[in-house]
DNA sequence: TTGTAGGCGTTATCAG
DNA sequence: CTGATAACGCCTACAA
């Protein structure tokens, strides 16, 4: 750390503002604190020179006083993160929840050296830069999550489920997701229904498609290996998945793409090979990305709020940090919701 | 604010070390901050302890006596720009000038009430939440500009350019961009240049529109009416505008879209038409949005580099922050590049 | 080479 | 009702 040039200006101080009334600093801060066992007279003395002097108490004295930073972090890949409409869905979240309580966001960066060694994180942590962490939607395998847990930082993991017990996390319920798109297309009568997933390494494409397999199972409907595609979330992947279901003999009357990007693609092929959406073929996505202004398909989906997640995920840091706890460890799923469009339709005869 | 829990932990300080090897907390002070006048023996003793201790200085104690907070606030229109690519590119910059300042980021939400109210801004400035703002891309009519400045807040506008001269700013080179593209076409023979500007109320679409006008003076052409059309950063806004220059019997043989959207529009509209690009017409856009992908027209553009845009800034704030004193007022501009592909062609005879 | 004193701005505690 | 004192953790300045 350099040397640091003088501050810009002196600020007014709570001495500055007793030496201005004659009275002593403590009767100023306690004024000031709203408490009581203070004289009417000096109160409001007290209050217009604070007022005239434009008093407002240093948060990095009270902080440090107090051994808190005010910073809840933010802590996020930002290459991967940073400009997607799902951050700021979830940092509106957050911000719902950090509304009024007098702490800000810091903002760090997962992809930084700090991350990377444990040393740094802890050095961080040390510091007291921030008084919790909020890590959003961090991959599979970041190493950095256990050395918060061992460090004993107070952080919750937002929009995915960490296989790590001891870590406290939260997202959408992607499973009840999958069984609400199931249900409705059970209720329209599909039972050949097919499913592309998404990639292996995301756990929330692997839940996905797990909840697929089971409700397959538990209503005795015989899944084709040609039913079950390996994909990706993108466009080309559910075109391509589709392709190949196609153009197998057995053909279902549905296909579950469990992403709504994906799910575009599985409409373009199936349009591509002649037939209809959803009249010969119903489609479902998931996660309600509002592609419809782009494509005239009307997507039936699972709307997951990021921005409930981001709430509730941060309210459970917050909740912890006032009571000197640690966020309980585990899992937290928020719920989902089914959205019926003009993608799917009673299967056909 | 309310009454807070007690920290989790108690993190071992100055005294601590100090205690444990029978030194002064001074002496310890020294070997950390590695400053000399201590005996060999003595600062490996220290370091030894303050190693085993996990000792690290308590950035709240540093900062409280240095008067500084160690954060740079990012302060930005959460809903309009934290999720997008922009935003992330300017990030990145700002994180190649903090890389190894001892600063973090505190992010702070423009459209918070707190940014609405001078009062508000005026108090989170003397609670010292943070050393200096990097304000990016404001709407032109924010307020809290002036507010700042009065305050002696250090701060840079990112992005945009402030028509207040007493504020400090930096973008891109709006005029250098419009400029290169005009000089490109006239270099392929155009004179017949139409162009279709973005909405009047964003200050880069009319010093982009100003400097075509600019252009084609000092060239002697003489621009007919429907050569300049009013549009949007949209495509569907560059599509109605092209059509409209289209219907018109003096016909341009490059429209210029000084933005890539509204670019991929003019394209659409004049294939629509019959006509080819650039064979028969060219066009240029402005951004350099990668569109390409999605598209298969390779458009001749102007590339601008939101991340020198970020990293610029950034080092302006911090520069001032180092010497004590504020970020010079007025705009700097950053240079933009040309990059040429193939929606630009020869004018046809 | 090492240690002591004091200050940064606030608040809790105890004394008047 | 009000004020003095101490403490938070570090660093600068001065003293031994």
């Amino acid at each position: 750390m350099q040397r640091q040039a003088p501050p810009l200006i002196r600020h007014t101080t709570l001495h500055d503002v007793a030496r201005e009334c004659g009275v002593s600093a403590m009767t100023v801060s306690r004024v000031l604190g709203d408490r009581d066992g203070v004289s009417k007279q000096t109160r409001e003395r007290v209050l217009a020179a604070a007022r005239r002097m434009n008093y407002e108490p240093s948060a990095l004295a009270i902080n440090f006083a107090r051994n808190r930073s005010g910073f809840i972090g933010v802590a996020t890949h930002f290459k991967g993160l940073l400009g997607s409409i799902y951050f700021s869905d979830v940092m509106a979240g957050f911000q719902q929840t950090l509304h009024g309580t007098g702490n800000d966001f810091a903002l760090f960066d997962t992809m930084s050296e700090v991350f990377d060694n444990p040393e740094e994180l802890a050095k961080l942590y040390r510091q007291r830069r921030a008084d919790g962490l909020l890590i959003v939607a961090p991959h599979r395998d970041d190493k950095y999550l256990k050395t918060l847990v061992k460090l004993g930082v107070a952080f919750v993991v937002i929009g995915e489920r960490v296989d790590d017990h001891s870590v406290p996390s939260i997202s959408c319920n992607d499973e009840q997701g999958v069984r609400l798109l199931c249900e409705h297309l059970k209720s329209l009568g599909h039972r050949e229904i097919a499913c592309i997933s998404g990639a292996e390494y995301l756990g929330s494409a692997r839940r996905r498609r797990k909840a697929y397999i089971e409700f397959m199972r538990e209503e005795g409907i015989s899944v084709p290996k040609h039913f079950l595609q390996r994909g990706a979330y993108m466009m080309e992947a559910g075109e391509e998945g589709a392709v190949r279901i196609l153009k197998e003999k057995r053909r279902p009357t549905a296909i579950l793409a469990p992403n709504d990007l994906s799910a575009l693609g599985v409409v373009k092929a199936i349009r591509a090979s002649g037939l209809r959406v959803p009249e010969d073929i119903s489609v479902c996505g998931f996660d309600d990305l509002h592609l419809a202004v782009e494509s005239r398909y009307e997507l039936t989906t699972i709307h997951q709020s990021a921005m409930e997640v981001g709430k509730r995920g941060s309210r459970l840091l917050l909740e912890a940090l006032d009571t000197g706890r640690l966020p309980a460890a585990g899992h937290v799923d928020v719920d989902v919701s089914l959205v019926v469009r003009s993608s799917t339709a009673p299967a056909a005869a």
